[in-house]
DNA sequence: AAAAGATTTGCAAATCAGTTGCATATTTAA
DNA sequence: TTAAATATGCAACTGATTTGCAAATCTTTT
Protein backbone atom coordinates (compact mmCIF):
# COMPACT_ATOMS: atom_id res chain seq x y z
CA UNK A 1 0.00 0.00 0.00
CA UNK A 2 3.15 2.13 0.99
CA UNK A 3 3.90 1.70 -2.88
CA UNK A 4 0.54 3.47 -4.19
CA UNK A 5 0.18 7.02 -4.98
CA UNK A 6 -2.55 9.28 -3.51
CA UNK A 7 -2.89 10.97 -6.51
CA UNK A 8 -2.83 8.42 -8.82
CA UNK A 9 -5.31 6.44 -6.92
CA UNK A 10 -7.74 8.97 -6.96
CA UNK A 11 -7.20 10.23 -10.34
CA UNK A 12 -8.11 6.69 -11.91
CA UNK A 13 -10.94 6.11 -9.56
CA UNK A 14 -12.50 9.25 -11.31
CA UNK A 15 -12.51 10.93 -7.57
CA UNK A 16 -11.65 14.93 -7.36
CA UNK A 17 -8.38 15.06 -4.67
CA UNK A 18 -10.22 17.05 -1.48
CA UNK A 19 -7.98 17.18 1.76
CA UNK A 20 -10.50 15.08 3.03
CA UNK A 21 -10.11 12.48 0.54
CA UNK A 22 -6.45 12.62 0.90
CA UNK A 23 -6.80 12.26 4.95
CA UNK A 24 -8.74 8.91 4.67
CA UNK A 25 -6.50 7.48 1.51
CA UNK A 26 -3.58 8.05 3.37
CA UNK A 27 -4.83 6.45 6.79
CA UNK A 28 -5.89 3.45 5.03
CA UNK A 29 -2.39 3.31 3.10
CA UNK A 30 -0.08 4.45 5.73
CA UNK A 31 -1.89 1.59 7.93
CA UNK A 32 -0.76 -1.74 7.57
CA UNK A 33 -3.64 -3.14 9.34
CA UNK A 34 -7.20 -2.71 7.98
CA UNK A 35 -9.14 0.14 10.10
CA UNK A 36 -12.72 0.92 11.20
CA UNK A 37 -14.27 3.93 10.87
CA UNK A 38 -13.68 5.10 14.36
CA UNK A 39 -9.87 4.27 13.65
CA UNK A 40 -9.77 6.48 10.77
CA UNK A 41 -11.24 9.19 12.75
CA UNK A 42 -8.55 8.72 15.33
CA UNK A 43 -5.87 8.35 12.88
CA UNK A 44 -6.58 11.55 10.75
CA UNK A 45 -7.16 13.16 14.20
CA UNK A 46 -8.49 16.55 15.62
CA UNK A 47 -5.98 18.79 13.56
CA UNK A 48 -6.80 17.89 10.07
CA UNK A 49 -10.88 18.31 11.33
CA UNK A 50 -13.07 16.00 9.02
CA UNK A 51 -16.95 15.27 10.10
CA UNK A 52 -17.74 11.57 10.97
CA UNK A 53 -20.60 11.80 8.34
CA UNK A 54 -17.80 12.42 5.48
CA UNK A 55 -15.46 9.77 6.24
CA UNK A 56 -18.71 7.43 6.09
CA UNK A 57 -19.60 9.13 2.51
CA UNK A 58 -15.94 8.54 1.46
CA UNK A 59 -15.74 5.26 2.64
CA UNK A 60 -18.77 4.85 0.46
CA UNK A 61 -17.54 6.28 -2.41
CA UNK A 62 -14.33 4.52 -2.26
CA UNK A 63 -15.87 1.04 -2.07
CA UNK A 64 -18.15 1.81 -5.21
CA UNK A 65 -14.82 2.93 -7.10
CA UNK A 66 -13.06 -0.33 -5.94
CA UNK A 67 -10.28 0.99 -4.48
CA UNK A 68 -10.75 -0.27 -0.45
CA UNK A 69 -12.42 -3.68 0.63
CA UNK A 70 -15.27 -3.71 3.45
CA UNK A 71 -14.31 -6.92 5.71
CA UNK A 72 -17.29 -7.07 8.31
CA UNK A 73 -16.60 -9.22 11.38
CA UNK A 74 -18.91 -11.47 12.56
CA UNK A 75 -19.27 -9.00 15.98
CA UNK A 76 -20.68 -6.59 13.72
CA UNK A 77 -17.70 -4.09 13.33
CA UNK A 78 -16.63 -3.35 9.54
CA UNK A 79 -12.93 -2.58 8.32
CA UNK A 80 -11.29 -1.34 5.45
CA UNK A 81 -8.38 -1.52 3.97
CA UNK A 82 -6.76 -0.56 0.71
CA UNK A 83 -7.84 -2.99 -2.87
CA UNK A 84 -5.01 -2.06 -5.21
CA UNK A 85 -2.53 -4.20 -6.92
CA UNK A 86 -0.09 -4.42 -3.69
CA UNK A 87 -2.49 -5.60 -1.53
CA UNK A 88 -4.59 -8.41 -3.16
CA UNK A 89 -6.91 -10.19 -1.66
CA UNK A 90 -6.67 -12.49 1.39
CA UNK A 91 -8.05 -13.72 4.57
CA UNK A 92 -8.48 -12.06 8.11
CA UNK A 93 -8.76 -13.06 11.68
CA UNK A 94 -10.47 -10.98 14.06
CA UNK A 95 -10.00 -11.58 17.90
CA UNK A 96 -12.97 -11.27 19.81
CA UNK A 97 -10.77 -10.96 22.50
CA UNK A 98 -8.95 -7.79 21.35
CA UNK A 99 -10.84 -6.40 18.73
CA UNK A 100 -8.06 -6.58 16.06
CA UNK A 101 -8.71 -7.75 12.40
CA UNK A 102 -5.59 -9.26 11.35
CA UNK A 103 -4.21 -10.28 7.83
CA UNK A 104 -3.63 -13.60 6.66
CA UNK A 105 -1.43 -14.79 4.12
CA UNK A 106 -3.05 -14.97 0.36
CA UNK A 107 -2.65 -18.50 -0.42
CA UNK A 108 -5.75 -20.42 -0.56
CA UNK A 109 -8.13 -17.97 -1.91
CA UNK A 110 -7.39 -18.80 -5.91
CA UNK A 111 -9.35 -19.01 -8.98
CA UNK A 112 -8.97 -22.30 -8.84
CA UNK A 113 -10.64 -22.51 -5.38
CA UNK A 114 -13.39 -20.21 -5.78
CA UNK A 115 -14.51 -22.28 -9.19
CA UNK A 116 -15.17 -25.29 -6.87
CA UNK A 117 -18.43 -23.49 -5.82
CA UNK A 118 -19.51 -20.92 -7.87
CA UNK A 119 -21.87 -21.38 -10.68
CA UNK A 120 -20.50 -19.07 -13.05
CA UNK A 121 -23.36 -17.34 -13.52
CA UNK A 122 -23.69 -14.33 -10.81
CA UNK A 123 -21.24 -11.88 -11.02
CA UNK A 124 -19.00 -11.79 -7.94
CA UNK A 125 -17.85 -8.19 -6.65
CA UNK A 126 -16.06 -8.90 -3.49
CA UNK A 127 -15.27 -12.11 -1.70
CA UNK A 128 -14.38 -12.05 1.96
CA UNK A 129 -12.92 -15.09 4.18
CA UNK A 130 -12.86 -14.20 7.44
CA UNK A 131 -12.01 -16.69 10.23
CA UNK A 132 -12.66 -15.55 13.99
CA UNK A 133 -11.57 -16.45 17.56
CA UNK A 134 -8.85 -15.84 19.87
CA UNK A 135 -6.17 -14.64 18.63
CA UNK A 136 -2.19 -15.94 20.02
CA UNK A 137 -1.42 -13.08 21.65
CA UNK A 138 -4.76 -13.30 23.60
CA UNK A 139 -4.82 -17.12 24.27
CA UNK A 140 -3.23 -16.66 27.97
CA UNK A 141 -5.86 -14.52 28.95
CA UNK A 142 -8.32 -16.00 27.58
CA UNK A 143 -11.88 -15.57 29.11
CA UNK B 1 -31.72 -29.41 8.94
CA UNK B 2 -34.97 -31.12 8.48
CA UNK B 3 -33.71 -34.26 10.05
CA UNK B 4 -32.84 -32.58 13.25
CA UNK B 5 -35.38 -32.94 16.13
CA UNK B 6 -35.79 -29.61 18.21
CA UNK B 7 -36.02 -31.59 21.22
CA UNK B 8 -32.85 -33.49 21.28
CA UNK B 9 -31.30 -29.99 19.59
CA UNK B 10 -31.83 -27.70 22.68
CA UNK B 11 -31.41 -30.90 25.20
CA UNK B 12 -27.91 -31.08 23.52
CA UNK B 13 -27.18 -27.73 24.08
CA UNK B 14 -28.42 -27.39 27.49
CA UNK B 15 -31.62 -25.18 26.78
CA UNK B 16 -34.68 -25.37 28.06
CA UNK B 17 -37.68 -26.15 26.22
CA UNK B 18 -39.68 -22.61 26.27
CA UNK B 19 -42.03 -22.12 23.34
CA UNK B 20 -39.86 -18.79 21.88
CA UNK B 21 -37.06 -20.87 21.98
CA UNK B 22 -38.89 -23.67 19.83
CA UNK B 23 -40.58 -21.04 17.66
CA UNK B 24 -37.11 -19.51 16.54
CA UNK B 25 -35.08 -22.90 16.17
CA UNK B 26 -38.31 -24.30 14.13
CA UNK B 27 -38.48 -21.41 11.84
CA UNK B 28 -34.25 -21.86 10.76
CA UNK B 29 -34.90 -25.75 10.63
CA UNK B 30 -37.71 -25.10 8.23
CA UNK B 31 -36.72 -22.63 5.87
CA UNK B 32 -33.79 -23.57 3.68
CA UNK B 33 -32.00 -20.35 2.94
CA UNK B 34 -30.28 -18.27 5.67
CA UNK B 35 -32.73 -16.30 7.81
CA UNK B 36 -32.34 -12.58 9.29
CA UNK B 37 -33.85 -11.27 12.39
CA UNK B 38 -36.62 -9.65 10.66
CA UNK B 39 -36.93 -12.44 8.45
CA UNK B 40 -37.50 -14.63 11.71
CA UNK B 41 -40.20 -12.67 13.32
CA UNK B 42 -42.14 -12.78 9.97
CA UNK B 43 -41.95 -16.04 9.63
CA UNK B 44 -42.58 -16.65 13.37
CA UNK B 45 -45.70 -14.39 12.80
CA UNK B 46 -48.42 -12.80 14.85
CA UNK B 47 -50.00 -15.68 15.82
CA UNK B 48 -47.26 -16.82 17.90
CA UNK B 49 -45.92 -13.75 19.64
CA UNK B 50 -42.33 -13.24 20.51
CA UNK B 51 -40.85 -10.39 21.34
CA UNK B 52 -37.98 -8.99 19.04
CA UNK B 53 -35.73 -8.48 22.38
CA UNK B 54 -36.11 -12.40 22.77
CA UNK B 55 -35.50 -13.65 19.75
CA UNK B 56 -32.01 -11.42 19.96
CA UNK B 57 -31.67 -13.11 23.24
CA UNK B 58 -32.49 -16.76 21.79
CA UNK B 59 -30.20 -16.09 18.63
CA UNK B 60 -27.19 -14.90 21.41
CA UNK B 61 -27.68 -18.07 23.06
CA UNK B 62 -27.91 -20.40 20.14
CA UNK B 63 -24.77 -18.96 18.91
CA UNK B 64 -22.82 -19.56 21.98
CA UNK B 65 -24.20 -22.86 22.01
CA UNK B 66 -23.21 -23.63 18.89
CA UNK B 67 -26.33 -24.75 17.46
CA UNK B 68 -26.07 -21.74 14.72
CA UNK B 69 -23.96 -19.97 12.41
CA UNK B 70 -23.91 -16.25 11.93
CA UNK B 71 -22.80 -15.09 8.89
CA UNK B 72 -22.39 -11.09 8.43
CA UNK B 73 -22.72 -9.75 5.04
CA UNK B 74 -20.53 -6.97 3.35
CA UNK B 75 -24.14 -4.62 3.54
CA UNK B 76 -23.73 -5.13 6.99
CA UNK B 77 -27.04 -7.64 7.60
CA UNK B 78 -26.51 -10.93 9.76
CA UNK B 79 -28.02 -13.65 8.88
CA UNK B 80 -28.20 -16.93 10.63
CA UNK B 81 -28.65 -20.85 9.65
CA UNK B 82 -28.67 -23.82 11.48
CA UNK B 83 -25.56 -25.36 12.22
CA UNK B 84 -25.64 -29.35 12.69
CA UNK B 85 -24.41 -32.10 11.47
CA UNK B 86 -26.61 -32.32 8.47
CA UNK B 87 -25.46 -28.44 7.14
CA UNK B 88 -21.59 -28.64 7.66
CA UNK B 89 -20.01 -25.12 6.79
CA UNK B 90 -20.39 -23.47 3.62
CA UNK B 91 -19.41 -20.69 1.57
CA UNK B 92 -23.02 -17.99 1.07
CA UNK B 93 -23.59 -15.84 -1.63
CA UNK B 94 -24.91 -12.50 -1.17
CA UNK B 95 -27.18 -10.68 -3.65
CA UNK B 96 -26.85 -6.73 -3.57
CA UNK B 97 -29.78 -6.61 -5.76
CA UNK B 98 -32.10 -9.04 -3.69
CA UNK B 99 -30.69 -8.74 -0.77
CA UNK B 100 -31.02 -12.50 -0.46
CA UNK B 101 -28.02 -14.83 0.92
CA UNK B 102 -28.09 -18.46 -0.72
CA UNK B 103 -25.69 -20.64 0.21
CA UNK B 104 -23.50 -22.50 -2.28
CA UNK B 105 -21.48 -26.04 -2.40
CA UNK B 106 -19.55 -27.34 0.89
CA UNK B 107 -16.44 -27.98 -1.58
CA UNK B 108 -13.46 -25.90 -0.96
CA UNK B 109 -13.73 -25.15 2.79
CA UNK B 110 -11.29 -28.17 4.31
CA UNK B 111 -9.12 -28.58 6.61
CA UNK B 112 -6.74 -28.93 4.16
CA UNK B 113 -7.35 -25.15 2.62
CA UNK B 114 -7.52 -23.78 5.86
CA UNK B 115 -4.27 -25.04 6.80
CA UNK B 116 -2.67 -23.10 4.23
CA UNK B 117 -2.96 -19.32 6.38
CA UNK B 118 -3.36 -20.50 9.67
CA UNK B 119 -0.59 -19.98 12.42
CA UNK B 120 -2.27 -22.68 14.38
CA UNK B 121 -1.61 -20.55 17.25
CA UNK B 122 -4.96 -19.04 17.16
CA UNK B 123 -8.06 -20.58 18.06
CA UNK B 124 -11.04 -20.50 15.65
CA UNK B 125 -14.01 -20.41 16.46
CA UNK B 126 -15.91 -19.14 13.41
CA UNK B 127 -15.27 -19.52 9.45
CA UNK B 128 -17.21 -16.92 7.28
CA UNK B 129 -17.02 -17.11 3.69
CA UNK B 130 -18.71 -15.02 1.68
CA UNK B 131 -19.08 -13.82 -2.14
CA UNK B 132 -21.18 -11.08 -2.75
CA UNK B 133 -22.28 -9.28 -6.01
CA UNK B 134 -25.53 -9.82 -8.30
CA UNK B 135 -27.09 -13.47 -8.59
CA UNK B 136 -27.89 -15.04 -12.17
CA UNK B 137 -31.83 -14.25 -11.77
CA UNK B 138 -30.91 -10.58 -11.02
CA UNK B 139 -28.62 -10.68 -13.66
CA UNK B 140 -30.95 -9.05 -16.33
CA UNK B 141 -32.28 -6.19 -14.43
CA UNK B 142 -28.97 -5.62 -12.99
CA UNK B 143 -28.52 -1.94 -12.19
C1' DA C 1 -10.89 35.96 -14.01
C1' DA C 2 -15.94 36.03 -12.88
C1' DA C 3 -20.26 33.55 -13.02
C1' DA C 4 -22.99 29.34 -13.26
C1' DG C 5 -23.57 24.63 -12.39
C1' DA C 6 -22.12 20.51 -10.16
C1' DT C 7 -20.01 18.24 -6.43
C1' DT C 8 -18.53 17.89 -1.68
C1' DT C 9 -18.71 18.95 3.12
C1' DG C 10 -20.59 19.97 7.78
C1' DC C 11 -24.08 20.09 10.98
C1' DA C 12 -28.38 18.75 13.15
C1' DA C 13 -31.77 15.65 13.30
C1' DA C 14 -33.66 11.20 12.04
C1' DT C 15 -33.39 6.25 11.61
C1' DC C 16 -32.32 1.56 12.69
C1' DA C 17 -30.28 -2.40 14.74
C1' DG C 18 -29.18 -4.11 18.83
C1' DT C 19 -28.86 -3.65 24.11
C1' DT C 20 -30.05 -2.79 29.02
C1' DG C 21 -32.84 -2.45 33.29
C1' DC C 22 -36.29 -4.10 35.56
C1' DA C 23 -40.77 -6.21 36.70
C1' DT C 24 -43.39 -10.37 35.51
C1' DA C 25 -43.89 -15.02 34.06
C1' DT C 26 -42.13 -19.57 33.47
C1' DT C 27 -38.97 -23.40 34.68
C1' DT C 28 -36.39 -26.31 37.53
C1' DA C 29 -35.26 -28.35 41.60
C1' DA C 30 -35.89 -29.24 46.34
C1' DT D 1 -45.93 -26.51 46.37
C1' DT D 2 -42.47 -23.55 47.34
C1' DA D 3 -38.15 -21.33 46.73
C1' DA D 4 -34.47 -20.31 43.63
C1' DA D 5 -33.06 -19.78 38.96
C1' DT D 6 -33.94 -18.66 34.33
C1' DA D 7 -36.44 -16.62 30.50
C1' DT D 8 -39.55 -13.16 28.60
C1' DG D 9 -41.74 -8.64 27.62
C1' DC D 10 -41.80 -3.88 27.64
C1' DA D 11 -39.90 0.72 27.57
C1' DA D 12 -36.15 3.35 27.27
C1' DC D 13 -31.38 3.74 25.77
C1' DT D 14 -27.22 3.33 22.98
C1' DG D 15 -24.23 3.71 19.02
C1' DA D 16 -23.65 3.32 14.23
C1' DT D 17 -25.13 4.90 9.97
C1' DT D 18 -28.20 7.90 7.04
C1' DT D 19 -30.77 11.94 5.40
C1' DG D 20 -31.93 16.82 4.45
C1' DC D 21 -30.33 20.93 3.66
C1' DA D 22 -27.47 25.05 3.57
C1' DA D 23 -22.71 26.58 3.06
C1' DA D 24 -18.22 25.75 0.96
C1' DT D 25 -15.41 24.10 -2.70
C1' DC D 26 -14.54 22.59 -7.44
C1' DT D 27 -15.13 22.70 -12.50
C1' DT D 28 -15.70 24.72 -16.69
C1' DT D 29 -17.87 27.95 -19.33
C1' DT D 30 -18.18 32.51 -20.84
Amino acid sequence: MEHCDINTTLQDAGLSKTSQRVAVLSALMHTGIPLCVKDILDQIGPDCHVNKVTVYRILDSFKTAGIIREIPTDHGEKFYEMACSHNPLHPHFYCRVCRNLSCLPTAGITEEWLKRFRSGRESVESIVVNLSGVCAGCQTSKK
